[in-house]
RNA sequence: GUGGGCGUAGCUCAGUUGGUUAGAGCACCGGAUUGUGAUUCCGGGGGUCGCGGGUUCAAAUCCCGUCGCCCACCCCA
C-alpha cells in the first residue's frame, strides 16, 4: 500500500526536469502557432459544474466524468474545454467583438481505461473560432495544425487530416428518414462512428434494426453506408442533393485550404464523424499516416451548442489537440529534443572568503538578464566546470583570492577555452 | 472487462536443471600531487530481486494470490 502511494494514479504523470522541458518545449509551440495566427489565451477552472458536462454529452460521459459532490454542490473536473469556452462567450456574448479568436493550453481528466496515447490526465491545446459561419474559420484552424506539426519538426507526409461534413450526410437524409424524425440523426452519426470497427455489414443491420433508435429501411441504410466509403468529393457530389449548401462548403474548405499550402495533406473522408454530440458541420480528425496511434487531434463545427447551453446561438468552430499522441508521435520519429538545463553563465567562488564578490557578479548578471547558476558551496573547480559544460553555459566566472585582490574575475569562455580577466563592475554590461 | 507478456541498482537489462556474500553497461561519487571541462585508467556507494503467502534443507528462479506496466481485443472518442 505505501509502495502504490509512491506512484502517482493510473493515467497520470509525474513530469521530472527532462520531462517537463519537453512539455514546455511542446507548450511553446502551441502558443507560439495560436499567436501566429492573432488567437487571445483564454483559462477557466479546471473545476465546473459537473451539469455543464452531463447536460449535452449523455450517460457514457458521465461514466468518464471526475466528479464529486461537497456541500450540495456537483462538480467535475473538465473533461474538454469546449463547454467552459462556450459558457464564457455566452456569459458576455453582448459584449465580445465577433468573431473570436481564442486558445487554451489546459489540463483534462477522463476516467477511461488506458491504451497508448490515451490517459486519464492530459493536456490539450485547444483553438476555437466564435461568430464565423463561413468554412474560412476552419480553414484557418486546419491550417493552425499543420503550422504545429511543422514547427515541431514533423515532414510533410508525417500525418493527414480527414474531413468530412456531418451536414452533407444530414442533408442527404432530410428528403428521407429524417423528415419526420431529425432525432434520429445523432445515433445515426454514433451507429456509423463504429464503421472501422464493425465493418459496413454491422452497420447496416444496426441502422435497420427496429429496435434502435434509427431504424432506416434497408434502401436508407445501404445509402447511408455508401456515402460513408466515399472517399472523394467528386463521387460525394453525385450522391449529394442538388444545390447542396454542405457540398459547396465542403468544395470551398479544399480550395482555401489549397491556398494555405497544406491540400496534399488533407483528404475527403466520409467516414469521419467524431463521437461528439455537438458537431453540426464539417469535421476532422488528424492521422499519423503510419496508422501506428490514435488521432493526434480532431474538431469541428458546433453552430448550436451557445444555445443548447441556454445562450442565444452563435456560429463556432474549434479543435482539440492533445499533448499524449504527439507525444508519442515525436518520440516515434525522433523528434521529441533532449532538452538541457538553460545556463549563461556559471560564477565559482573558490573559498567563502570570494562568495560576496560572486554574488555581486551574479547579480549583475542576472540584472542583465542572463541565466546565472552559483555554485553554492566551495566544491571542486573541475566538478563546477563539469556541470557548467554538461547544460552547456557559455562562460564560467571564477573568483579566487588573487582575482578578488586585483578586483577581477577570471572569465572562462566554454566554448574556446579562452580566458581573460574582467573587472568586477563591468560584470554584465 | 477478457486474453497474453513483463516486473532484478536511478536507467537498459543478464542471472544455468532451485544451491554460497545477486551481476554488467550507462549514470552517480571519489582518485590519477595544490585552481580547469573530453577521453582513458583505478576505486566506491547503491538492490526487502514489485508486494504477500506457500512448497523446499535451500527460492530472483517453482506454485497461489495481489498490485503495477506493456500489447491485443472489447468498449469509447
Amino acid at each position: 500500500m505505501s509502495q502504490s502511494k509512491l506512484q502517482p494514479p493510473r493515467g497520470t504523470r509525474d513530469f521530472y526536469p527532462d520531462e517537463y522541458r519537453q512539455r514546455e518545449w511542446l507548450f511553446d509551440h502551441f502558443r507560439s502557432v495560436a499567436h501566429q495566427f492573432a488567437f487571445e489565451e483564454v483559462d477557466a477552472p479546471t473545476v465546473e459544474h459537473a451539469e455543464l458536462f452531463t447536460r449535452k454529452a449523455g450517460e457514457e460521459i458521465v461514466d468518464q466524468l471526475y466528479h464529486f459532490e461537497l456541500h450540495d454542490r456537483h462538480l467535475a473536473l473538465r473533461p474538454e474545454m469546449t463547454p467552459s469556452i462556450a459558457r464564457m462567450v455566452i456569459a458576455r456574448a453582448g459584449a465580445l467583438r465577433m468573431p473570436l479568436r481564442w486558445f487554451t493550453v489546459t489540463q483534462n481528466w477522463r476516467y477511461e481505461r488506458m491504451t497508448r496515447g490515451r490517459k486519464r490526465e492530459h493536456y490539450q491545446w485547444n483553438m476555437d473560432i466564435w461568430g464565423e459561419p463561413s468554412v474560412s474559420a476552419e480553414a484557418e484552424l486546419i491550417a493552425a495544425i499543420f503550422a504545429l506539426l511543422d514547427a515541431v519538426g514533423l515532414e510533410r507526409g508525417d500525418v493527414k487530416l480527414r474531413i468530412n461534413s456531418r451536414a452533407l450526410l444530414e442533408e442527404s437524409l432530410r428528403e428521407g428518414v429524417l423528415r419526420d424524425r431529425p432525432e434520429a440523426f445523432a445515433p445515426l452519426c454514433v451507429a456509423i462512428d463504429k464503421l472501422d470497427k464493425i465493418g459496413a455489414d454491422a452497420v447496416t443491420r444496426q441502422l435497420i434494426d427496429t429496435d434502435g433508435a434509427v431504424h432506416l429501411d434497408e434502401a436508407a441504410a445501404r445509402f447511408v453506408v455508401a456515402m460513408l466509403e466515399l472517399k472523394d468529393l467528386g463521387e460525394a457530389a453525385r450522391l449529394a442533393p442538388a444545390g447542396s449548401q454542405a457540398l459547396a462548403d465542403l468544395e470551398r474548405l479544399f480550395q482555401l485550404l489549397d491556398a494555405y499550402g497544406v491540400a496534399d495533406q488533407v483528404v475527403f473522408d466520409a467516414s469521419v464523424v467524431r463521437g461528439l454530440a455537438y458537431y453540426t458541420g464539417i469535421v476532422f480528425e488528424a492521422f499519423d499516416t503510419g496508422g501506428e496511434l490514435r488521432a493526434l487531434c480532431g474538431g469541428g463545427r458546433y453552430d448550436q451548442l451557445a444555445e443548447t447551453l441556454g445562450g442565444k446561438p452563435v456560429p463556432a468552430v474549434g479543435f482539440g489537440f492533445g499533448d499524449v499522441v504527439i507525444g508519442e508521435l515525436l518520440k516515434d520519429k525522433k523528434k521529441l529534443p533532449l532538452l538541457m538545463r538553460p545556463v549563461d553563465d556559471m560564477v565559482f567562488a573558490f573559498g567563502e572568503g570570494e562568495r560576496p564578490a560572486a554574488i555581486r557578479v551574479a547579480r549583475r548578471l542576472r540584472e542583465a538578464g542572463r541565466r546565472v547558476e552559483l555554485t553554492l558551496s566551495g566544491g571542486k573547480l573541475k566538478r563546477a566546470l563539469a556541470d557548467a559544460d554538461r547544460v552547456g553555459a557559455a562562460r564560467i566566472w571564477l573568483l579566487g583570492p588573487d582575482e578578488i585582490e586585483r578586483g577581477v574575475a577570471r572569465v572562462k569562455d566554454l566554448a574556446s577555452g579562452r580566458e581573460s580577466d574582467e573587472k568586477l563592475e563591468d560584470a554584465g554590461s
